[in-house]
DNA sequence: TTTATATTGACCGGATCGGTCAATATATGG
DNA sequence: CCATATATTGACCGATCCGGTCAATATAAA
C-alpha cells in the first residue's frame, strides 16, 4: 500500500475503506468490483490504484486492518478485571457494536473473508486463533463459582453468544429493511436486559445481584 | 418453466436445483452465473435454457420451491398437538435440518433471496409472513403456564432461536472447514440436550419433567 | 426406418473486468 | 508570479465472462 493512503484525511480514507469492506462483504473476492468500490467511495479509478497497487493488495490491507482493529479494540476497551461472565460478554458485544458504527461492514467482511480462505490449513489456523481470543474473553479472571451447580458452562456460552448474535442480526435487519435509525443506547439497554435475565436463571440465588 | 423439467429423474433434477441454489446463495442474483450452475450440475447450457426460459424464471422457480417446501414440511411434520414449547421448537429445528439434507443451500438461498428483494414493500410483506409462520410455531397449542413467573417469553424465544441457529452455524462450519461428516443423530442429541437445559432453567420446578 | 424429443456446446453481441497512463488539477517552494 | 512536484482524473486497453441462441447430434418412441 502506498503511504499516501495513510495521509488522506480520515473521512475520505474511511469512505474508501467502508466502500471496499461493503463490496467484499456482499461479493466473493473474485466478483467484487473495483469499479463499484470507486463509484461508492466517490473517487476515481486511478486514485484507488494509486493508493493500492492491485485489488489483491487492497484486500490484504482490509484483512489486516479488520484483524488489527478488532484485536486492539477488544484488548483496550474490555475491563479485564471484570469477574462477571455476563458483564464481560456484554462489554465484548458493545465493543463490536461500536466498531461497526465506524466500519459498518467489518463483521460482514470478516465472515466473507473467512468463508473464502483458500487452503484448509489457513482456515484451521484462523479458527484456532479466534478460539484463543474468545477463550480469553470467556475465561480470563472470570468467576465461575457463581453458577448453579451442574450447569454446563460450555452450553451457557453457546447460548449467550447465539443470543447476542441473534440480537445483532435483528438490529441489522431493522436498519436495512425498515430503515430504522440505529439507537446505540437502546441496543445497550437491550443487551443489558438479556444479561440480567441470564444472571437470574444461571446464577445461584445469592449471586444474582453481585454480578 | 418447461414441464420437461418435472419429468426429469429426481436425482438429476435435485442436482440442478442444488447447483442453482448454491450459486444463488453465494452470489447476488446478477452475479450468479448460469455457466457455473450448468458446470456444477453437469448438464449443458442448452439443457438449462430448455428447462427454464431464462435466468429470471429459474430464480422464480427456486423461490417458490423453497417457500413451498419449507411451509409444507413444517405443516406436515410438526406435531401440532404438542404443547411443550421446547419440544415444538426442537421439531421445527429438526424439520429444517432434514430439509437441508436434501437441499443443503435452501436456507442460505432464502437469506440471500430475502436480502436482495428489490422494493421495501415486498421485504416488509415477506417479513410479515415469516413472523406469522413463526408465531404459529411458537403459539399454537403451546402451554405457557409451565414457565416460572415473571419470565419474559419473547426473550426466551429470542434466546432459543439464537441458540439453535448458532448450533446450526457451528455444524455447518465443522462440515465445510473441518470436513467432518454430518451425524444426524448427534445433531438431534445436541439439540435435545439444549432443550432439556432450557426446561430446567425456565420451567417451574414441578413442570420440568412433564414437558 | 422414420419421426419426435432431449441434449449438446460452439458461438453471439454486449457488458464488465483489473489495470494503465497521458492529461489535468492542485499544492508547494522560491 | 512562475516552476516544479504531487494528487487525481476518466477514457481506454485486451481479456474474460455474461445470458441466451441454434444448428447439429444423440436418444427414444412409433
Amino acid at each position: 500500500m502506498d503511504r499516501s493512503f495513510d495521509n488522506l484525511d480520515s473521512a475520505k480514507r474511511d469512505r474508501i475503506i467502508n466502500s471496499a469492506l461493503h463490496e467484499f462483504s456482499v461479493n466473493s473476492y473474485e466478483k467484487a468490483s473495483t469499479n463499484t468500490i470507486v463509484k461508492n467511495a466517490d473517487i476515481s479509478k486511478g486514485a484507488l490504484f494509486h493508493y493500492f497497487s492491485s485489488k489483491k493488495e487492497l484486500y490484504a490491507y482490509l484483512k489486516s486492518l479488520v484483524f488489527k482493529t478488532m484485536v486492539e479494540e477488544l484488548e483496550e476497551k474490555i475491563d479485564w478485571n471484570q469477574t462477571d461472565l455476563f458483564e464481560r460478554i456484554k462489554e465484548a458485544g458493545i465493543v463490536k457494536f461500536q466498531v461497526s458504527e465506524r466500519y459498518p461492514d467489518m463483521i460482514g467482511f470478516s465472515m466473507q473473508a473467512f468463508a473464502h480462505l483458500t487452503t484448509d490449513e489457513i482456515k484451521k489456523q484462523s479458527m484456532a486463533y479466534m478460539n484463543d481470543l474468545y477463550m480469553r474473553i470467556y475465561q480470563y479472571n472470570i468467576d465461575y463459582s457463581k453458577f448453579k451447580d451442574g450447569i454446563d458452562i460450555a452450553k451457557v456460552i453457546t447460548i449467550v453468544e447465539g443470543t447476542i448474535e441473534k440480537i445483532a442480526r435483528t438490529i441489522q435487519q431493522n436498519v436495512t429493511v425498515y430503515k430504522q435509525e440505529l439507537d446505540t443506547n437502546a441496543v445497550i439497554d437491550e443487551i443489558n436486559a438479556y444479561m440480567e435475565l441470564f444472571k437470574n436463571i444461571f446464577y445461584k440465588q445469592s449471586d444474582r445481584k453481585r454480578g
